[in-house]
Parts: structure tokens; sequence; C-alpha cells
DNA sequence: GATATTACTTAGCAAGGCTAACTAATCACA
DNA sequence: TGTGATTAGTTAGCCTTGCTAAGTAATATC
């Protein structure tokens, strides 16, 4: 069957490199649902690897209201992934610190994305994979490159 | 504060090209909200781009289950992105087409995502843009390319 | 010390995912 | 030919995860 002609025939970079990075992704998270814990769970944990945050900084970090998070830290709590400590100096502020079964799971859930991309960067040549490296070189430039990687819902 | 010891010094680049393509869409999606069609119609409405496709057909290729694109297409015929027509042939199946309103809105959604990445990459030189290509270029043949790409809900 | 602000929680709604169970149409074949 | 199996889609009902609005408790301000 006929294509219809509502693009246009040889697609320009942005949206060449859109559609990767959809199907790069797509392909990474197929592994999420044998971690045990949500992906929102298994995001929230990325963040709280580099420390404990409080409820307001984990919102923020993660894009969503105080209320979604303070729902999914409460059910993070309840399954034993992390830990609300109340500040000390400021008895409102909550501290949510990540436990080592949380660390775990979040350890097991990256492993295995990154795996499946390494898999998928096992079958190029040295030059290949170099090029792709010096192009995400430029994409951590171009997007502000974050410290410590993340591994969020999408 | 110091960096707990969770992870390498040094993230590697099956780990460092994930977490550029999370950012990447989580930019590109920031627009999303403005087109006044939900994401995941949005991404329904760029696989029927190509042609009218089954209510199978299109749960398959959205990776969603039967019921759910059932609902999704019920309500894009509600609001009008979408038509189903029984087969002719087999009363059973349904051929969901695209309406023009669906399509100006799919176009209106993949043009503003694209439009912001491609205002990353305008402040890029051309050897560097080149670069990029290259890049997507092995990684549209590592992923197995599609045709048609495709705005998902990711 | 009264008032405002801040940090979080609770309540309730919507979207979008799922499975189980249903209906209707078609197929297969004795 | 007609009956049972299969196929395509729908309905019902649940779960998660987003949201806003409104509430509570602690702290800051004047």
């Amino acid at each position: 069957m006929r294509r219809r002609a509502t693009r246009t025939a040889r697609p320009e970079l942005a949206d060449r490199l859109h559609s990767a990075a959809i199907h790069l992704l797509r392909r990474a998270r197929r592994t999420d649902p044998l971690t045990g814990v949500s992906a929102a769970q298994l995001s929230a944990l990325s963040v709280l690897m580099s420390g404990p945050k409080t409820l307001g900084e984990l919102a923020a970090a993660e894009q969503v209201r105080a209320p979604t998070m303070s729902r999914l830290v409460s059910e993070m709590e309840r399954t034993g992934a992390a830990r609300k400590v109340v500040d000390r100096h400021d008895a409102r502020v909550l501290r949510i610190h990540a436990t080592a079964k949380g660390l775990r799971a979040l350890e097991r859930g990256r492993a295995m994305r990154i795996t499946g991309i390494e898999r998928l960067l096992a079958g190029r040549s040295a030059s290949e994979r170099a090029t792709v490296e010096r192009a995400v070189t430029l994409l951590e430039e171009m997007l502000g490159a974050r410290p410590a990687p993340h591994v969020p819902s999408p």
C-alpha cells in the first residue's frame, strides 16, 4: 500500500534522533517489570542514590507534585525500599532515605536496562562505538549533563 | 556531600546513551500538553498516519492490550480524531482511520517536539551535527529502523 | 502572640494500563 | 448443514500514578 504523503520522504535529523531515542528507551525498559519495583519507584530511588532528599526536593527532581511523591514514598516505605526521617531542626521536613533493599532493586533494574543497550552496542566496531560516544557527549552538552544518571518512568 | 560509591565513577557508554535518551525525550515532550490531544492519542495517530489499521494491529503497534486500545479509540472517535469502519468482508474487524482533525493534531504535536530538538541541534557546528547524524544512523541500524517514525506515550 | 508561610498529607478525580468474562462473527469439518 | 472452536472487539472492574483542593502541623514574622 502506498504511504500517504503526510511526511517528507527523508526525515530530518531532529526527527530521526527523536525516533531513535524513543525506540532505544522502549527497548531498554522491557526488563523493568522484572525488578519487583515499579518504574516510578526505580526513578525515585535513582535520585536518592546520591543521598537523602526531602520529599519536596524529590518531587521536584521527579517533576511530579508533592502529593504524588508523598503517596509514592509511603508505598516505598511500606515495601521497605525507603525510610522517612523527620528533620532534626524542622519537624515539617521529611528526609527520604533509600534503604539497602531499595538500592539493590535500583541496581538490578539499571543493570538490566544497561545490559540491553550494551548488547546492542556490542555488535558494533570500535570506531562505530566511538562515533556514538562522541554524539552522546554532544547530547550531554546540549541537554546539560547530570552527574548521576537517572532511571525515570519513561 | 560525598556521593555514595554505588556507581562507578565514569559512566560507561551504554549508561550515558540511556541517560541522554531519557533527557532528550523529557525535553521533547514538554510541549505535548499544548496539542489538545493526549500523548496516547498522539502515539496512536502516528501509527495511523501510514494508513488505517485494525484495532488489534493498532494495539500491537502500541504495545498495549486490545481493551486499552478499544477504549482509547472510542475516545478518539468521540473527540473526532479517528473513525471506526467495519470491515466489508469480516464484520468482526474494525478498521481505524485517522481523521483530518486527528492528523492535524499529530502534526502539531510532532512539530513542537521536533522543533525543540532542532533548537538544541541548531547550536552545534556542521561537523558536530554530522557526528550526531552518523550515530543516529548506527542506532537506527541497531534498533531496526522503522519507516514511519512514531510519537509514543513516553 | 496572632498571622502568614511552609511542608507534607488526605480526599477525590482522571487517564491509561491490566485481566476476566462477555458478545458477535466467522471458520472448520463431521 | 449445523454445531463447536476460534477470532475480534467490548464491557466491567481493578490498579497505579498523575492531578487539584483542602486540611494539618510546624515554623517564621512582625
